[in-house]
DNA sequence: TACTTTTTGACAAGTACTTACCCTAAAGTA
DNA sequence: TACTTTAGGGTAAGTACTTGTCAAAAAGTA
């Protein structure tokens, strides 16, 4: 990851700002556009490295790659890498992470909630996306 | 906001990714690092731009101002402005906005409950964040 | 031998996000 | 008169995010 100005304004006010908003604390850990989705295609069981990128087409290996690197270590994801080659590597969520299930759902179930509103709704139940 | 090049890559895919992935559905909407927590404030109640301001320490006008004006055009938050000098206005949730409530409520306590590992606990309970 | 497969790493370049600083309007107050 | 208040707008500069391209390693297959 690209390192951060630790001296920023920002930087300083978050320290605070950590222990007064719990949002504030979530989005740290899994703000951004990539990791909620990366999440949530974990959430159906572990995956390969290549099939997380076939689930998520339109996300760069970098990203991929980047952000789950973050994720793991931030405690939500683990990685288990078989010294084979080629490489086969498998992603899961791990039992912090798991604990974000009741997140991941909300979200979800308000993204087909609001998706339904549309003449052609985008998704039709929770049951397109299995949990494991 | 700043203008996105339309025919880029991921522009095109997410088109798709749209259709497929619920929770990408969901970060165009609140996708980012201040939209949840500007949310999360208003749960509470309508708020004044000065009191989101103040309640929302390390955030700068500029990037308050332009993600509740993205949150007012997605149709989540509403802007009631008074034309009087100076000038008052207040923002809330909208129905839709509402709908957001048990996303930012699992949110919160999965953050509180996180929290609560440290040794010194970032929150203690639900209850000192009211909602309306 | 040449090519394929899988999971990345390195680097350069472009795009988006965020900050910092200065500015306004018009009434009320000192 | 001078200063304060509120809700932003404008611009420039810095920082972070994202992409695209090239490359490796080592076994298996054509």
């Amino acid at each position: 990851m690209t390192k951060v100005k630790e001296s920023s304004t920002i930087q300083l006010n978050k320290q605070t700002a950590l222990q007064l908003c719990p949002i504030t604390y979530l989005m740290e850990k899994i703000g951004g556009y990539w990791k909620p989705i990366i999440l949530f295609h974990l959430l159906s069981g572990s995956k390969r490295y290549s099939e997380l990128k076939k689930a998520i087409p339109h996300v760069t290996e970098k990203m991929l790659v980047q952000h789950l690197k973050q994720l793991e270590s931030d405690g939500l994801v683990s990685r288990v890498s078989l010294p084979v080659v080629p490489p086969h590597v498998t992603y899961s969520l791990s039992d912090k992470g798991m604990a974000l299930r009741p997140v991941l759902h909300a979200m979800a179930n308000w993204a087909i909630a609001d998706g339904k509103k549309m003449k052609k709704p985008l998704f039709r139940t929770m049951k397109e996306f299995p949990v494991k």
